[in-house]
DNA sequence: CAAGCGTGGCA
DNA sequence: TTGCCAAGCTT
């Protein structure tokens, strides 16, 4: 080596290691669906396979092509994504596969380009769609491509920097191969995921090895450069638990911010400390019981969340219709709804009780 | 264009 | 316990 990486280097040696090293079972490989391929990219966006493999083989079984998921309400769609988080995806991935049945006459559309178009599928996403599905030659930019591209290379600066993302994009276009396209897109992945790893990568196996400028200059564990730092706020929420009749009050939230669109626990006004008194007030309800449950901390990228809920229990559901904004949801259905996961575990111990932490017995 | 958007794993 | 961030997109 002349101490040079070269971008020839790089695609011949990441297609070869591929064939004997890289991942070919995947639950959503050896197939050209573009469905398929596009709901696993989708799941798949900050999230980890190991995360998405159960969440993939449900929604499936319950959505096995794009007209039917398209035909489906939301709140189907919803409740198969409960738990996986950013759920804009899965608002978005119902508007396209409707986009798909309407603009395209239920043909998904084979050039990036107008994949891109769809919602929730960006210029990253829509390459690997058109490769895996369509053997079209491009370029993606995914976390694994960043650290890998940022390390052989030697690119220093924060991969979510414009400037920086830039150059990354360039040199991504630059070191595409002309041929095995999908092969490569596959490899990159691979090798990111589970050698270039972001903690302990395992230089000794890595293809790169001998080309790569982090390695040879000892900047591996600090290449990509890390975020950043911000500091966290922390928010409060005190959350109402009514229930009628085995069932529990919920109300959609609204269309953007946390949780959108997702049916959630109603939130009790900071000012209001009469939670049996918000409760008449609001939907005309009046409480027989009111008891507090266990509070619950909540961590999300950009905030911290710690819910208190109430439980109110009420004699019937009074006059609270279940409109589009309000359903009561039996406590033994909670699998088939649309919940955030905190929701889910303020419930599932309303059903279970609390999980038994230890504590020492008290003295009497 | 930097901030907003979930959750779980790991150090 | 806390910090960091993973197959990004949208506004």
């Amino acid at each position: 080596m002349d101490g040079t990486t070269r971008d020839s280097d790089f695609a011949p040696r990441l297609i070869a290691w591929h064939r004997g090293h890289g991942r070919h079972d995947l639950p959503w490989q050896n197939t050209r669906d573009p469905y398929r391929i596009w709901l696993s990219e989708i799941m798949l966006q900050q999230t980890q396979v190991d995360t998405v493999i159960p969440y993939y083989a449900r929604f499936l079984a319950r959505f096995p092509d794009l007209a039917r998921l398209a035909a489906a309400p939301v709140d189907d769609v919803l409740a198969l994504w409960s738990g996986l988080g950013y759920y804009a995806r899965a608002r978005n991935l119902h508007q396209a596969a409707q986009a798909v049945m309407t603009r395209h006459d239920g043909e998904f559309p084979r050039r990036a380009a107008q994949i891109a178009e769809l919602p929730g599928i960006g210029r990253s996403t829509a390459a690997a769609i058109a490769a895996f599905a369509f053997g079209e030659r491009g370029a993606i930019l995914d976390g694994n491509v960043k650290r890998v591209l940022c390390r052989v290379f030697g690119i220093a600066g924060f991969p979510g920097e414009r400037a920086v993302e830039q150059r990354l994009w360039a040199l991504a276009e630059d070191l595409l191969p002309q041929s095995e396209i999908g092969t490569y897109i596959q490899a990159q992945m691979d090798l990111g995921a589970t050698l270039c790893t972001r903690a302990r990568p395992a230089c000794g196996r890595c293809p790169m090895a001998e080309i790569c400028v982090a390695l040879r200059e000892e900047r591996v564990g600090e290449l990509p450069a890390a975020r950043p730092k911000k500091a966290v706020p922390q928010r409060h929420a005190r959350v109402a638990v009514i229930v009628a009749d085995g069932a529990v009050l919920l109300e959609r939230r609204p269309p953007t911010g946390i949780w959108g669109g997702l049916l959630a626990l109603p939130e009790i006004p900071e000012q209001e400390p009469d939670a049996a008194r918000w409760l008449a007030t609001r939907y005309g309800l009046s409480a027989h019981a009111t008891r507090p449950l266990a509070v619950l901390n909540h961590a999300f990228t950009h905030f911290r969340l710690e819910m208190t809920p109430v439980l109110v229990e009420v004699a019937g559901r009074g006059h609270v219709a279940a409109d589009d904004d309000h359903r009561w949801l039996a406590l033994d259905a909670l699998a088939d709804a649309g919940l955030p996961t905190p929701v889910r575990r303020i419930l599932g111990d309303v059903v279970d009780g609390p999980k038994e932490t230890p504590q020492r017995e008290l003295p009497l």
